[in-house]
DNA sequence: TCTTTGCAAACGAACATTCATTCGTATTAT
DNA sequence: ATAATACGAATGAATGTTCGTTTGCAAAGA
């Protein structure tokens, strides 16, 4: 029973995102918080500082790992095609290795309050100026198709959101299968 | 100024459902609606009954129309991948026309509580199926690629989602070029 | 035309409940 | 014994909703 106290900070922050994404964050009381570690409410603040700061952790985590996963793809020598099929690997491999967090990431930054809504909007831009310019060169390069990039961008960004229902209802966990589809698919779409 | 009874209603419900996609459903205070309609909170109990009927009305009034849409599709003698092509032009086309309802239909109804629950996700059920068994047919007809066919279609369900996002940050309110793009590359990923 | 009646709509005040969080104290482990 | 952790009780704020009353307006009666 007994863990370490680094440890306990993290099962609350794993507990509190599976709680986010199943509820949302405002519908998730402290008190639903507390009996998923088995705890009382008060007892969590022995471990957090507040109901925000796990959502902040949560949201720029995950902002991170994005941002840096296109940093380095992007400071690759890959074509730009490579590019956009390594960055929509990156997504499903994500996406599938850490539903949880992900899930609560796309749906809850929204509840996040000033300043850190501003700061994770500029995080979010930068990763979709980034995204965008990856877009731009390919199609100057005639390697995807001529469409308006931000809807090249925006389709395959949601091409990855049903990974967490898809494990829910689907008895297959082949990792390998299903990143390979939504490659096979999102490809297909956007190359000439 | 005066507005008919019936359409004050209305106007509740729509500016609820703006509320619900912009806060979500459970950040949404009664007292925020009001303000929003320039009334105080206690006055909207003239013309609805509780929060959570708003809701249910948005919810099921758009479970019902893609319920109606795909139905009415799938009577026709279209060919497989021609009813998928209709079904992808339903998305967009509701997405397109209103969004800010179906927004929040697709976010908030994990909200709803029994037996409104159990009920929506009967219908959605009835969908899918639906749904996968033209993609079934299409694919056993070689029309479409011989992949998981969950798959298949959560990629096609979400290909539409951030049509919202696109329309708050776009200059271009151009239905046309939107819905032809997403055809265009919904098409090419899942044809053979 | 002027007054009266009726009614929908708006409101302020109040209610019970739930919320996140704090605090003092007890328990536990080192 | 010291420090970390858990807890119950309490707090103030916010929640959805109800209630009694007032307001504004339209139809009916004089």
């Amino acid at each position: 029973m007994e863990v370490k106290r680094s440890q306990k900070k993290k099962i609350i922050l794993e507990a509190a995102a599976k709680l986010f994404r199943d509820k949302g964050y405002s519908a998730t009381s402290m008190r639903d918080l507390a009996a998923e570690v088995n705890l009382k409410a008060s007892s969590l603040y022995n471990h957090i500082g507040s109901k925000e700061e796990l959502l902040i952790e949560i949201c720029f985590a995950n902002a991170e790992r994005f941002l840096n996963g296109i940093k380095s793809i992007n400071e690759t020598s890959l074509s730009s095609i490579e590019k956009l099929k390594a960055l929509i690997a990156l997504h499903v491999e994500i996406a599938l290795e850490d539903f949880t967090s992900v899930t609560s990431f796309n749906d809850e930054w929204r509840q996040l309050k000033e300043p850190y809504l501003t700061d994770f909007l500029k995080m979010r831009k930068d990763y979709e100026l980034i995204f965008l310019e990856i877009i731009n060169t390919a199609q100057n390069q005639g390697q995807i198709k001529n469409i308006d990039p931000q809807i090249c961008l925006y389709t395959i960004l949601s091409s990855t959101r049903w990974v967490y229902d898809y494990k829910q209802n689907s008895k297959t966990d082949d990792f390998k299968q299903i990143k390979n589809s939504i490659l096979e698919i999102v490809t297909a779409g956007i190359s000439c």
